[in-house]
DNA sequence: CACCTAACGTAATCATTCT
DNA sequence: AGAATGATTACGTTAGGTG
């Protein structure tokens, strides 16, 4: 219910993913993993998605559902260390999670996405997995931005509203 | 059909880059 | 410092496969 417009009337692109099965052996070293760190850092899920040969998006995915449904019981949260000696300058500053390399879109390849974008906010699998090709970026990032653009454009839209009910207030002092 | 769970959505937030 | 925007998270929903 969350989701409504993709069912108005753009409704043409409908494909997800087709789902993935995981083989015992995968699943195996997953949950293993997980046991280890349910937070993996990108080059952890990295080397998870090579070593049982998927993609690096699908490791993502089955850590944030495996998260939502066992609750583990941790709280990493802010994971820092109480030694604040400053007296040890060569140490590995790897502390910060590490994350992927945020991704810089050129104004071509924005401009691509912005019109496939007013095209259709929720393309399918199809339409993302073409638009990453055209542009020379992975789907799992074309996903990514449709999502932020989407999120965005909602907000701006609230306040929009927001400063059209402000500007009421506002108006009948002069005029 | 019921159950499990991958895929995917939003909302909030963290983090980086740029002005 | 603050605006833009990419990345990650929690949580909820949708849909595919299986008993």
């Amino acid at each position: 219910m969350a989701q409504d417009s993709p069912s108005d009337k753009t409704m043409v692109t409908k494909c997800r993913r087709s789902r993935t099965s995981f083989t015992e052996d995968q699943l195996k070293i997953l949950v293993q993993a997980f046991s280890q760190n349910p937070y993996p850092g990108y080059t952890a899920k990295q080397r998870l998605a090579v070593e049982i040969n998927t993609e690096e998006s699908r490791i993502q995915i089955w850590f944030q559902n495996r998260r939502a449904r066992h609750g583990f019981l941790e709280r990493p949260k802010k994971n820092l260390d109480s030694s604040k000696d400053h007296t040890s300058p060569k140490e590995k500053i790897q502390d910060g999670r590490d994350r992927r390399c945020r991704t810089s879109y050129s104004s071509s390849q924005l401009q691509t996405l912005k019109n496939a974008f007013t095209e259709n906010p929720y393309p399918g699998i199809d339409s993302r997995e073409q638009l990453a090709e055209e542009i020379g970026v992975p789907e799992s990032r074309v996903q990514i931005w449709f999502q932020n653009r989407r999120s965005r454009l909602r907000i701006q839209r609230k306040r929009g509203l927001e400063e059209a009910s402000d500007q009421r207030q506002n108006q009948g002092q002069d005029l």
